[in-house]
DNA sequence: TATGAAAAGAGGAAGTG
DNA sequence: CACTTCCTCTTTTCATA
C-alpha cells in the first residue's frame, strides 16, 4: 500500500468504469501495471468490490433514519436478525448504553415504524431510539488519503 | 422502474464488473436489452456511479464512530465544513437534540479526538458525543427489494 | 514489479421486428 | 422496448527485462 496504489483507489472510487489505460495515466503509471497493482489490491483483499451507488429514493427508500439499539443481552451473535430486515443498510455493535447502532431506509415513517417493530421483536431487544435524518449532506467512500 | 431494473441493480450491487451479457441472463434478457435499460438508468440518476467497496483498515481507517454533534445555531448551510474532515465520511442533518450526526473513521482514537476538536472549531459547534463501534455486522448496499 | 504485444472478449451504436 | 449484428476498444494473458 504505497501512494501510488492510494491513488489508484481514489481514481476508481469516483469512476470504476475508466480503462486501466486511463487509470495508468492518472497514476503514472502504463496500463499493465496499473491493472497489475488493481488485481493485487483485489486479491489482497483491498478492494472488495466493484459495486454501483444507487439513489435510495428511487427504490423508494427515501427516509433515512439511525436507530440506537438497546438489549438487556449480549448482541454479538444476532448479525443474522438484522439481516433478515432489508430495511436495514449497516449495523454496528456500539460502546455506550444502547448496544447496537443501525442505519435504516424506509419509503415512509410509517415503514420505519414497522421497522421499529420488528427490532422489538429480536431476542435481548428492549428498546429503542429512532433519529431521522432531514438532510443528508454527503455520503462518500472511505477516503484513501491520510490525515 | 420496473421488476427487471430492480433485478439489475440487484445484480449490479453484487458486483459491477460482470459483462452485459451475464447481467442480461441474470434478468432474462438480452445483452444489448440490458445494456439499454442500465444506461437509461444512469441517465435518469437512479445509478449515481461505479465505484469500489475497499476494506477501511487496509487504509488506516480501522476505528469507526458515530458523533453526534451538537449546535447552538442551525447548521444547514455548513455541509463544506463537515466535507472539510478527511476522515467523516457521511453527515446528515437531523432531527432531535444533536443537529448533525457523522460517521468518522480514523486509524487511533487518538485521531478520534482530533477529529472531535476539529469539531468543536466549526461555527456553531457547542458540543459532541461520539459513540465507537466495536463491531461492524455488515454495511451493505441499499435493497432494491421492495420491503 | 513494469513493459509491450497478441488473443479473447466486452462495450457501444446501428438497424429491425 | 427488445433483439441482433458489426466494429472498435478493452481486458487479459504472456514473454521479456
Amino acid at each position: 500500500m504505497d501512494d501510488i496504489d492510494r491513488r489508484l483507489i481514489a481514481l476508481l472510487q469516483e469512476d470504476a468504469t475508466v480503462s486501466y489505460a486511463t487509470l495508468g495515466k492518472g497514476a503514472g503509471l502504463s496500463a499493465g501495471a496499473a491493472h497489475e497493482r488493481v488485481r493485487k489490491l483485489r486479491e489482497r483483499g483491498v478492494i472488495r468490490r466493484t459495486t454501483v451507488e444507487v439513489d435510495p429514493a428511487a427504490l423508494d427508500r427515501g427516509v433515512l433514519a439511525f436507530v440506537m439499539v438497546d438489549s438487556t443481552a449480549w448482541m454479538g451473535e444476532s448479525a443474522d436478525a438484522f439481516a433478515a430486515i432489508a430495511e436495514i443498510q449497516e449495523a454496528h455493535v456500539i460502546a455506550g448504553s444502547a448496544s447496537v447502532l443501525v442505519k435504516v431506509r424506509t419509503a415512509t415513517t410509517g415503514q420505519l415504524q414497522d421497522v421499529l417493530r420488528r427490532l422489538y421483536a429480536i431476542e435481548g431487544v428492549s428498546g429503542t431510539q429512532a433519529t431521522v435524518s432531514l438532510e443528508t449532506f454527503f455520503e462518500r467512500p472511505v477516503s484513501p488519503l491520510p490525515g
